[in-house]
DNA sequence: TGTACATCAGTGAACGCGCGTTCACTGATGTAC
DNA sequence: TGTACATCAGTGAACGCGCGTTCACTGATGTAC
Protein backbone atom coordinates (compact mmCIF):
# COMPACT_ATOMS: atom_id res chain seq x y z
CA UNK A 1 0.00 0.00 0.00
CA UNK A 2 2.57 2.74 1.16
CA UNK A 3 5.43 1.74 -0.32
CA UNK A 4 5.27 3.85 -3.24
CA UNK A 5 9.21 4.99 -2.70
CA UNK A 6 9.97 1.08 -3.44
CA UNK A 7 9.71 1.70 -7.26
CA UNK A 8 11.22 -0.60 -9.68
CA UNK A 9 14.58 0.55 -11.12
CA UNK A 10 14.21 0.09 -14.51
CA UNK A 11 16.58 -0.11 -17.38
CA UNK A 12 15.63 2.08 -20.77
CA UNK A 13 14.44 -0.32 -23.48
CA UNK A 14 16.40 -0.59 -26.50
CA UNK A 15 14.76 0.20 -30.14
CA UNK A 16 11.88 -2.02 -30.78
CA UNK A 17 11.40 -3.54 -27.33
CA UNK A 18 8.77 -0.37 -26.71
CA UNK A 19 6.29 -2.91 -26.24
CA UNK A 20 7.97 -4.61 -23.34
CA UNK A 21 7.11 -1.56 -21.35
CA UNK A 22 3.32 -1.93 -22.07
CA UNK A 23 3.63 -5.25 -20.33
CA UNK A 24 5.51 -3.87 -17.61
CA UNK A 25 2.54 -1.05 -16.96
CA UNK A 26 0.03 -3.71 -16.99
CA UNK A 27 1.57 -5.98 -14.61
CA UNK A 28 2.19 -3.20 -12.28
CA UNK A 29 -1.59 -1.77 -12.73
CA UNK A 30 -2.35 -5.51 -11.84
CA UNK A 31 -0.60 -5.28 -8.80
CA UNK A 32 -2.19 -2.58 -7.65
CA UNK A 33 -5.42 -4.16 -8.09
CA UNK A 34 -5.05 -6.80 -6.30
CA UNK A 35 -3.26 -5.47 -3.48
CA UNK A 36 -5.82 -2.54 -2.42
CA UNK A 37 -8.92 -4.86 -3.92
CA UNK A 38 -10.05 -1.09 -5.36
CA UNK A 39 -9.98 -0.21 -8.97
CA UNK A 40 -10.03 3.24 -8.10
CA UNK A 41 -6.56 2.76 -5.94
CA UNK A 42 -5.51 1.85 -10.00
CA UNK A 43 -4.48 5.35 -11.25
CA UNK A 44 -2.73 6.26 -14.23
CA UNK A 45 -0.23 8.23 -11.94
CA UNK A 46 -0.09 5.16 -9.31
CA UNK A 47 0.63 3.07 -12.09
CA UNK A 48 3.75 4.65 -13.00
CA UNK A 49 4.90 5.25 -10.06
CA UNK A 50 4.28 1.68 -9.43
CA UNK A 51 6.07 1.05 -12.71
CA UNK A 52 9.08 2.80 -11.96
CA UNK A 53 8.50 5.64 -15.19
CA UNK A 54 7.01 8.82 -15.91
CA UNK A 55 3.67 9.28 -15.97
CA UNK A 56 3.39 10.80 -19.15
CA UNK A 57 5.41 8.10 -20.23
CA UNK A 58 2.00 5.58 -20.32
CA UNK A 59 0.44 7.77 -22.88
CA UNK A 60 3.04 5.59 -25.03
CA UNK A 61 1.74 2.63 -24.75
CA UNK A 62 -2.39 3.12 -23.92
CA UNK A 63 -4.71 6.09 -25.17
CA UNK A 64 -5.52 7.49 -21.94
CA UNK A 65 -6.21 5.90 -18.02
CA UNK A 66 -9.58 3.35 -18.67
CA UNK A 67 -7.65 1.75 -21.60
CA UNK A 68 -5.30 0.22 -19.08
CA UNK A 69 -8.27 -0.96 -17.03
CA UNK A 70 -9.36 -2.88 -20.12
CA UNK A 71 -5.68 -4.29 -21.24
CA UNK A 72 -5.93 -5.73 -17.14
CA UNK A 73 -9.52 -7.49 -17.73
CA UNK A 74 -8.83 -8.26 -20.90
CA UNK A 75 -5.75 -10.09 -19.96
CA UNK A 76 -7.77 -11.40 -16.26
CA UNK A 77 -10.37 -13.39 -18.65
CA UNK A 78 -8.01 -14.90 -20.68
CA UNK A 79 -5.99 -16.34 -17.37
CA UNK A 80 -9.59 -17.22 -16.30
CA UNK A 81 -9.92 -19.05 -19.12
CA UNK A 82 -6.71 -21.07 -18.92
CA UNK A 83 -7.14 -21.58 -15.64
CA UNK A 84 -10.71 -23.24 -15.88
CA UNK A 85 -9.51 -25.28 -18.94
CA UNK A 86 -7.04 -26.73 -17.12
CA UNK A 87 -9.22 -27.66 -13.98
CA UNK A 88 -11.27 -29.42 -16.31
CA UNK A 89 -8.88 -31.20 -18.03
CA UNK A 90 -7.13 -32.48 -14.93
CA UNK A 91 -10.41 -33.83 -13.20
CA UNK A 92 -11.54 -37.29 -13.70
CA UNK A 93 -12.92 -38.10 -16.60
CA UNK A 94 -16.65 -38.38 -16.20
CA UNK A 95 -19.04 -35.06 -16.76
CA UNK A 96 -20.19 -34.33 -13.12
CA UNK A 97 -16.09 -34.32 -12.11
CA UNK A 98 -15.48 -31.87 -15.18
CA UNK A 99 -18.46 -29.72 -14.27
CA UNK A 100 -17.37 -29.20 -10.72
CA UNK A 101 -13.96 -28.98 -11.65
CA UNK A 102 -15.18 -25.78 -13.38
CA UNK A 103 -16.87 -24.80 -10.97
CA UNK A 104 -14.44 -25.03 -8.35
CA UNK A 105 -11.89 -23.28 -10.36
CA UNK A 106 -14.20 -20.59 -10.71
CA UNK A 107 -14.65 -19.48 -7.50
CA UNK A 108 -10.98 -20.45 -6.66
CA UNK A 109 -9.98 -17.90 -9.10
CA UNK A 110 -11.93 -15.03 -8.07
CA UNK A 111 -11.13 -16.12 -3.98
CA UNK A 112 -7.07 -15.47 -4.60
CA UNK A 113 -7.27 -12.52 -6.98
CA UNK A 114 -10.43 -10.52 -5.56
CA UNK A 115 -8.82 -7.35 -7.46
CA UNK A 116 -8.94 -8.55 -10.49
CA UNK A 117 -12.55 -10.71 -10.51
CA UNK A 118 -14.33 -7.26 -9.25
CA UNK A 119 -12.62 -5.47 -12.31
CA UNK A 120 -13.88 -8.08 -14.60
CA UNK A 121 -17.64 -8.67 -12.88
CA UNK A 122 -18.27 -6.02 -10.75
CA UNK A 123 -18.71 -3.56 -13.89
CA UNK A 124 -17.59 -0.76 -11.45
CA UNK A 125 -14.54 0.76 -12.99
CA UNK A 126 -16.11 1.44 -16.51
CA UNK A 127 -15.92 5.07 -17.60
CA UNK A 128 -18.70 6.59 -19.55
CA UNK A 129 -18.21 4.89 -22.93
CA UNK A 130 -18.99 8.51 -24.45
CA UNK A 131 -15.77 9.49 -23.61
CA UNK A 132 -12.90 6.89 -23.59
CA UNK A 133 -11.35 4.48 -26.19
CA UNK A 134 -13.58 1.76 -25.46
CA UNK A 135 -16.44 0.59 -27.30
CA UNK A 136 -19.70 -1.51 -26.20
CA UNK A 137 -18.30 -4.11 -27.78
CA UNK A 138 -15.00 -4.32 -26.49
CA UNK A 139 -17.13 -4.81 -23.16
CA UNK A 140 -20.09 -7.52 -24.41
CA UNK A 141 -17.05 -9.92 -26.06
CA UNK A 142 -15.38 -10.25 -22.50
CA UNK A 143 -16.77 -13.64 -20.26
CA UNK A 144 -18.04 -15.33 -23.52
CA UNK A 145 -15.51 -17.79 -23.85
CA UNK A 146 -16.14 -18.36 -19.96
CA UNK A 147 -19.74 -18.86 -20.26
CA UNK A 148 -19.01 -21.06 -23.15
CA UNK A 149 -17.15 -23.46 -20.98
CA UNK A 150 -19.57 -23.96 -18.67
CA UNK A 151 -22.06 -24.59 -20.87
CA UNK A 152 -20.51 -27.52 -22.94
CA UNK A 153 -20.49 -29.02 -18.92
CA UNK A 154 -23.61 -28.79 -18.38
CA UNK A 155 -24.55 -30.07 -21.91
CA UNK A 156 -22.45 -33.00 -21.34
CA UNK A 157 -23.82 -33.81 -18.23
CA UNK A 158 -27.49 -33.86 -19.69
CA UNK A 159 -26.32 -35.67 -22.39
CA UNK A 160 -24.82 -38.60 -19.54
CA UNK A 161 -27.51 -38.05 -17.63
CA UNK A 162 -26.16 -36.83 -14.54
CA UNK A 163 -28.33 -33.53 -14.57
CA UNK A 164 -31.91 -33.00 -15.33
CA UNK A 165 -32.09 -30.05 -17.30
CA UNK A 166 -34.61 -28.85 -20.31
CA UNK A 167 -32.86 -26.10 -21.44
CA UNK A 168 -29.29 -26.48 -20.93
CA UNK A 169 -28.20 -22.64 -21.95
CA UNK A 170 -30.46 -21.17 -19.56
CA UNK A 171 -29.02 -23.28 -16.68
CA UNK A 172 -26.12 -22.46 -17.42
CA UNK A 173 -26.64 -18.83 -16.81
CA UNK A 174 -28.48 -19.89 -13.93
CA UNK A 175 -25.78 -21.59 -12.72
CA UNK A 176 -23.10 -19.20 -13.19
CA UNK A 177 -25.45 -16.32 -11.67
CA UNK A 178 -25.29 -18.59 -8.75
CA UNK A 179 -21.44 -18.81 -8.64
CA UNK A 180 -20.76 -15.23 -9.06
CA UNK A 181 -22.93 -14.35 -6.43
CA UNK A 182 -21.44 -17.20 -3.98
CA UNK A 183 -17.39 -15.02 -5.11
CA UNK A 184 -18.48 -11.88 -4.56
CA UNK A 185 -20.58 -11.91 -1.96
CA UNK A 186 -17.55 -14.01 -0.11
CA UNK A 187 -15.40 -11.53 -1.12
CA UNK A 188 -17.41 -8.84 -0.21
CA UNK A 189 -18.24 -9.99 3.69
CA UNK A 190 -15.38 -12.42 4.85
CA UNK A 191 -16.58 -12.16 7.93
CA UNK A 192 -20.16 -13.19 7.04
CA UNK A 193 -20.38 -17.04 8.61
CA UNK A 194 -20.66 -18.61 5.44
CA UNK A 195 -22.23 -22.75 6.09
CA UNK A 196 -19.43 -24.80 4.82
CA UNK A 197 -21.44 -26.44 2.08
CA UNK A 198 -22.71 -23.24 0.40
CA UNK A 199 -20.96 -24.22 -2.68
CA UNK A 200 -22.03 -27.34 -3.36
CA UNK A 201 -25.39 -25.80 -2.66
CA UNK A 202 -25.20 -23.59 -5.05
CA UNK A 203 -23.57 -25.84 -7.75
CA UNK A 204 -25.97 -28.93 -7.49
CA UNK A 205 -29.29 -26.77 -6.95
CA UNK A 206 -28.86 -24.46 -10.28
CA UNK A 207 -26.77 -27.44 -12.44
CA UNK A 208 -29.86 -29.85 -11.79
CA UNK A 209 -27.03 -32.67 -10.80
CA UNK A 210 -28.62 -35.92 -9.85
CA UNK A 211 -26.66 -38.59 -7.02
CA UNK A 212 -23.18 -38.53 -7.86
CA UNK B 1 -25.66 14.75 -14.21
CA UNK B 2 -24.72 18.18 -15.48
CA UNK B 3 -27.72 20.19 -13.45
CA UNK B 4 -25.15 21.49 -10.60
CA UNK B 5 -26.46 24.67 -11.07
CA UNK B 6 -30.27 23.76 -10.55
CA UNK B 7 -29.65 23.30 -6.70
CA UNK B 8 -32.49 23.93 -4.12
CA UNK B 9 -33.22 27.27 -2.73
CA UNK B 10 -33.37 26.41 0.67
CA UNK B 11 -34.75 28.28 3.83
CA UNK B 12 -32.68 28.76 6.77
CA UNK B 13 -33.92 25.75 9.50
CA UNK B 14 -35.25 27.33 12.89
CA UNK B 15 -33.85 26.74 16.11
CA UNK B 16 -34.20 23.25 17.20
CA UNK B 17 -35.21 22.30 13.82
CA UNK B 18 -31.13 21.45 12.77
CA UNK B 19 -32.33 17.73 12.58
CA UNK B 20 -34.04 18.58 8.81
CA UNK B 21 -30.81 19.70 7.13
CA UNK B 22 -29.65 15.98 8.28
CA UNK B 23 -32.21 14.87 6.06
CA UNK B 24 -31.80 16.44 3.02
CA UNK B 25 -28.58 15.87 3.23
CA UNK B 26 -29.43 12.19 2.86
CA UNK B 27 -32.04 12.48 0.19
CA UNK B 28 -29.45 14.62 -1.81
CA UNK B 29 -27.44 11.93 -1.48
CA UNK B 30 -29.43 9.28 -2.17
CA UNK B 31 -30.19 11.43 -5.82
CA UNK B 32 -27.28 11.20 -6.80
CA UNK B 33 -26.61 7.93 -6.54
CA UNK B 34 -29.18 6.08 -8.02
CA UNK B 35 -28.79 9.04 -10.54
CA UNK B 36 -25.53 8.06 -11.50
CA UNK B 37 -25.18 4.23 -9.78
CA UNK B 38 -21.97 5.14 -9.44
CA UNK B 39 -20.92 5.71 -5.12
CA UNK B 40 -17.82 7.76 -6.52
CA UNK B 41 -20.30 10.29 -8.03
CA UNK B 42 -21.33 11.00 -4.08
CA UNK B 43 -18.95 13.25 -2.81
CA UNK B 44 -19.46 15.21 -0.04
CA UNK B 45 -19.26 18.13 -1.91
CA UNK B 46 -21.90 17.12 -4.64
CA UNK B 47 -23.78 16.30 -1.67
CA UNK B 48 -23.63 19.71 -0.82
CA UNK B 49 -24.33 21.73 -4.17
CA UNK B 50 -27.25 18.98 -4.24
CA UNK B 51 -28.66 20.07 -0.96
CA UNK B 52 -28.03 24.02 -1.65
CA UNK B 53 -25.47 24.58 0.99
CA UNK B 54 -21.89 25.19 1.90
CA UNK B 55 -19.63 21.83 2.02
CA UNK B 56 -18.65 22.63 5.71
CA UNK B 57 -22.49 22.86 6.71
CA UNK B 58 -22.73 18.82 6.22
CA UNK B 59 -20.51 18.72 9.53
CA UNK B 60 -22.68 20.36 11.75
CA UNK B 61 -24.69 16.41 10.92
CA UNK B 62 -21.82 14.23 9.71
CA UNK B 63 -18.62 13.34 11.02
CA UNK B 64 -16.90 12.51 7.88
CA UNK B 65 -18.08 11.85 3.96
CA UNK B 66 -18.02 7.80 5.09
CA UNK B 67 -20.85 8.69 7.30
CA UNK B 68 -23.05 9.95 4.90
CA UNK B 69 -23.05 6.72 2.71
CA UNK B 70 -23.75 4.80 6.07
CA UNK B 71 -26.99 7.06 6.51
CA UNK B 72 -27.73 6.33 3.07
CA UNK B 73 -27.07 2.87 3.04
CA UNK B 74 -29.06 2.29 6.64
CA UNK B 75 -32.04 3.60 4.98
CA UNK B 76 -32.17 1.59 2.15
CA UNK B 77 -31.81 -1.31 3.93
CA UNK B 78 -35.04 0.02 6.02
CA UNK B 79 -36.60 0.63 2.79
CA UNK B 80 -35.73 -2.84 1.64
CA UNK B 81 -36.91 -4.49 4.38
CA UNK B 82 -40.31 -2.48 4.32
CA UNK B 83 -41.07 -3.55 0.75
CA UNK B 84 -40.05 -6.64 1.33
CA UNK B 85 -42.73 -7.45 4.03
CA UNK B 86 -45.31 -5.64 2.25
CA UNK B 87 -44.66 -7.86 -0.79
CA UNK B 88 -44.81 -10.79 1.56
CA UNK B 89 -47.97 -9.83 2.91
CA UNK B 90 -49.58 -8.71 -0.26
CA UNK B 91 -49.13 -12.19 -1.63
CA UNK B 92 -51.71 -15.14 -1.84
CA UNK B 93 -51.94 -16.97 1.73
CA UNK B 94 -49.61 -19.95 0.60
CA UNK B 95 -45.58 -20.46 1.47
CA UNK B 96 -44.95 -20.59 -1.89
CA UNK B 97 -46.62 -17.33 -2.59
CA UNK B 98 -45.11 -15.95 0.05
CA UNK B 99 -41.37 -16.65 -0.50
CA UNK B 100 -41.70 -16.05 -4.16
CA UNK B 101 -43.35 -12.85 -3.32
CA UNK B 102 -39.91 -11.59 -1.17
CA UNK B 103 -37.88 -12.87 -3.64
CA UNK B 104 -39.75 -10.73 -6.65
CA UNK B 105 -39.88 -8.21 -4.09
CA UNK B 106 -35.90 -8.30 -3.49
CA UNK B 107 -35.28 -8.20 -7.45
CA UNK B 108 -37.60 -5.44 -8.17
CA UNK B 109 -36.04 -3.24 -5.46
CA UNK B 110 -32.45 -3.61 -6.94
CA UNK B 111 -34.02 -3.11 -10.50
CA UNK B 112 -35.59 0.08 -9.74
CA UNK B 113 -32.77 1.86 -6.95
CA UNK B 114 -29.41 0.28 -8.43
CA UNK B 115 -27.67 2.73 -6.98
CA UNK B 116 -28.88 2.35 -3.46
CA UNK B 117 -28.58 -1.46 -4.29
CA UNK B 118 -25.00 -1.68 -5.40
CA UNK B 119 -24.20 0.78 -2.32
CA UNK B 120 -25.69 -2.17 -0.25
CA UNK B 121 -24.15 -4.96 -1.52
CA UNK B 122 -21.76 -4.57 -3.44
CA UNK B 123 -19.11 -3.30 -1.15
CA UNK B 124 -17.50 -0.92 -3.11
CA UNK B 125 -18.11 2.28 -1.19
CA UNK B 126 -16.66 1.14 2.05
CA UNK B 127 -13.25 2.77 2.96
CA UNK B 128 -11.10 2.09 4.96
CA UNK B 129 -12.35 1.35 8.52
CA UNK B 130 -9.15 2.70 10.34
CA UNK B 131 -9.62 5.85 9.39
CA UNK B 132 -13.55 6.74 9.59
CA UNK B 133 -16.12 7.17 12.10
CA UNK B 134 -17.52 3.16 11.26
CA UNK B 135 -17.13 0.24 12.64
CA UNK B 136 -16.93 -3.23 11.52
CA UNK B 137 -20.34 -3.78 13.63
CA UNK B 138 -22.04 -0.96 11.77
CA UNK B 139 -21.82 -2.98 8.75
CA UNK B 140 -21.84 -6.26 9.75
CA UNK B 141 -25.18 -5.53 11.19
CA UNK B 142 -26.90 -4.42 7.85
CA UNK B 143 -28.81 -7.21 6.04
CA UNK B 144 -29.41 -9.64 9.43
CA UNK B 145 -32.89 -8.62 9.04
CA UNK B 146 -33.29 -9.28 5.09
CA UNK B 147 -31.83 -12.66 5.59
CA UNK B 148 -34.08 -13.37 8.55
CA UNK B 149 -37.26 -12.59 6.36
CA UNK B 150 -35.99 -14.98 3.58
CA UNK B 151 -35.04 -17.86 5.83
CA UNK B 152 -38.57 -17.58 7.77
CA UNK B 153 -40.54 -17.82 4.38
CA UNK B 154 -38.05 -20.96 3.40
CA UNK B 155 -38.79 -22.42 6.95
CA UNK B 156 -42.21 -22.18 6.15
CA UNK B 157 -42.28 -23.46 2.61
CA UNK B 158 -40.19 -26.67 4.08
CA UNK B 159 -42.52 -27.32 7.25
CA UNK B 160 -45.47 -27.19 4.88
CA UNK B 161 -43.72 -29.58 2.37
CA UNK B 162 -43.61 -27.66 -0.37
CA UNK B 163 -39.48 -27.26 -0.47
CA UNK B 164 -37.51 -30.04 0.25
CA UNK B 165 -34.42 -29.11 1.99
CA UNK B 166 -32.35 -30.59 4.75
CA UNK B 167 -31.22 -26.95 6.25
CA UNK B 168 -33.01 -24.22 5.36
CA UNK B 169 -30.83 -21.67 6.63
CA UNK B 170 -27.95 -22.83 4.62
CA UNK B 171 -30.10 -23.19 1.80
CA UNK B 172 -31.68 -19.74 2.26
CA UNK B 173 -28.24 -18.28 1.85
CA UNK B 174 -27.91 -20.13 -1.09
CA UNK B 175 -31.01 -18.58 -2.02
CA UNK B 176 -30.02 -15.04 -1.05
CA UNK B 177 -26.77 -15.41 -3.19
CA UNK B 178 -28.34 -16.33 -6.47
CA UNK B 179 -30.63 -13.70 -6.07
CA UNK B 180 -27.71 -11.38 -5.46
CA UNK B 181 -26.01 -12.82 -8.62
CA UNK B 182 -28.96 -12.15 -10.64
CA UNK B 183 -29.72 -8.57 -9.33
CA UNK B 184 -25.84 -7.16 -9.69
CA UNK B 185 -25.17 -8.90 -12.91
CA UNK B 186 -28.47 -7.58 -14.39
CA UNK B 187 -27.48 -4.32 -13.43
CA UNK B 188 -24.18 -4.31 -14.80
CA UNK B 189 -24.74 -6.07 -18.10
CA UNK B 190 -28.25 -4.83 -19.04
CA UNK B 191 -27.67 -5.79 -22.85
CA UNK B 192 -26.73 -9.20 -22.05
CA UNK B 193 -29.69 -11.77 -23.60
CA UNK B 194 -30.87 -12.81 -20.12
CA UNK B 195 -33.24 -16.19 -19.96
CA UNK B 196 -36.90 -14.42 -19.62
CA UNK B 197 -37.39 -17.40 -17.02
CA UNK B 198 -34.13 -17.08 -15.61
CA UNK B 199 -35.32 -15.50 -12.22
CA UNK B 200 -37.57 -18.65 -11.41
CA UNK B 201 -34.75 -20.96 -12.51
CA UNK B 202 -33.11 -19.20 -9.77
CA UNK B 203 -35.19 -19.62 -7.27
CA UNK B 204 -36.60 -23.08 -7.51
CA UNK B 205 -33.07 -24.15 -8.27
CA UNK B 206 -31.91 -22.94 -4.96
CA UNK B 207 -35.25 -23.28 -2.47
CA UNK B 208 -35.71 -26.17 -3.60
CA UNK B 209 -39.21 -25.73 -4.59
CA UNK B 210 -41.28 -28.86 -5.39
CA UNK B 211 -44.31 -28.18 -8.35
CA UNK B 212 -46.87 -25.68 -7.21
C1' DT C 1 -40.82 46.02 28.48
C1' DG C 2 -35.88 46.44 27.32
C1' DT C 3 -31.47 44.80 26.67
C1' DA C 4 -27.42 42.06 27.05
C1' DC C 5 -26.04 37.67 25.97
C1' DA C 6 -25.83 32.67 24.70
C1' DT C 7 -27.02 29.45 21.35
C1' DC C 8 -27.56 27.74 17.07
C1' DA C 9 -27.54 26.99 11.72
C1' DG C 10 -25.04 27.85 8.25
C1' DT C 11 -21.12 30.53 5.39
C1' DG C 12 -16.82 32.04 2.63
C1' DA C 13 -12.23 31.70 1.91
C1' DA C 14 -8.48 29.06 2.00
C1' DC C 15 -5.28 24.89 2.57
C1' DG C 16 -2.85 20.97 0.47
C1' DC C 17 -3.46 16.92 -2.29
C1' DG C 18 -3.67 13.66 -6.16
C1' DC C 19 -5.58 13.43 -10.33
C1' DG C 20 -5.46 13.18 -15.96
C1' DT C 21 -3.43 15.38 -19.51
C1' DT C 22 -0.41 18.73 -22.42
C1' DC C 23 3.83 20.32 -24.03
C1' DA C 24 8.36 20.87 -25.47
C1' DC C 25 12.41 18.42 -24.40
C1' DT C 26 16.52 14.83 -24.03
C1' DG C 27 19.50 11.58 -25.18
C1' DA C 28 20.46 6.96 -26.81
C1' DT C 29 20.25 3.88 -30.88
C1' DG C 30 20.21 2.73 -35.40
C1' DT C 31 20.65 4.02 -40.68
C1' DA C 32 21.96 6.39 -45.22
C1' DC C 33 25.51 7.93 -47.71
C1' DT D 1 35.29 4.09 -41.64
C1' DG D 2 33.03 8.58 -40.51
C1' DT D 3 29.37 11.51 -39.95
C1' DA D 4 24.93 13.61 -40.42
C1' DC D 5 20.42 12.55 -39.47
C1' DA D 6 15.98 10.16 -38.33
C1' DT D 7 13.75 7.45 -35.09
C1' DC D 8 12.49 6.06 -30.85
C1' DA D 9 11.72 5.59 -25.53
C1' DG D 10 11.05 8.13 -22.05
C1' DT D 11 11.20 12.82 -19.11
C1' DG D 12 10.21 17.22 -16.28
C1' DA D 13 7.47 20.94 -15.55
C1' DA D 14 3.25 22.73 -15.69
C1' DC D 15 -1.97 23.26 -16.30
C1' DG D 16 -6.61 23.25 -14.24
C1' DC D 17 -9.76 20.53 -11.60
C1' DG D 18 -12.46 18.57 -7.77
C1' DC D 19 -11.68 16.73 -3.64
C1' DG D 20 -11.99 16.61 1.99
C1' DT D 21 -11.23 19.42 5.61
C1' DT D 22 -9.98 23.69 8.60
C1' DC D 23 -10.87 28.09 10.31
C1' DA D 24 -12.80 32.21 11.85
C1' DC D 25 -17.00 34.36 10.78
C1' DT D 26 -22.22 35.98 10.45
C1' DG D 27 -26.54 36.75 11.61
C1' DA D 28 -30.98 35.12 13.24
C1' DT D 29 -33.47 33.25 17.28
C1' DG D 30 -34.38 32.51 21.82
C1' DT D 31 -33.46 33.44 27.10
C1' DA D 32 -32.05 35.65 31.68
C1' DC D 33 -32.52 39.43 34.30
Amino acid sequence: MQEETATRTRVRNGRGEGGRLRDEIVTAAVELLDESGEESAVTLRSVARRAGIAAPSIYRHFPDQPAIMLAVVRNAFTELDEQLRAARDSAADTPRARLLALCQGYLEFARTRPGRYRAMFAGVWIPDLTRASITEQDMAALGQDTLALLTGAVTDCVTAGCATSTDARADTVALWLGLHGLAHQRMVSPSFPWPPDIAERVITGLAHLTES
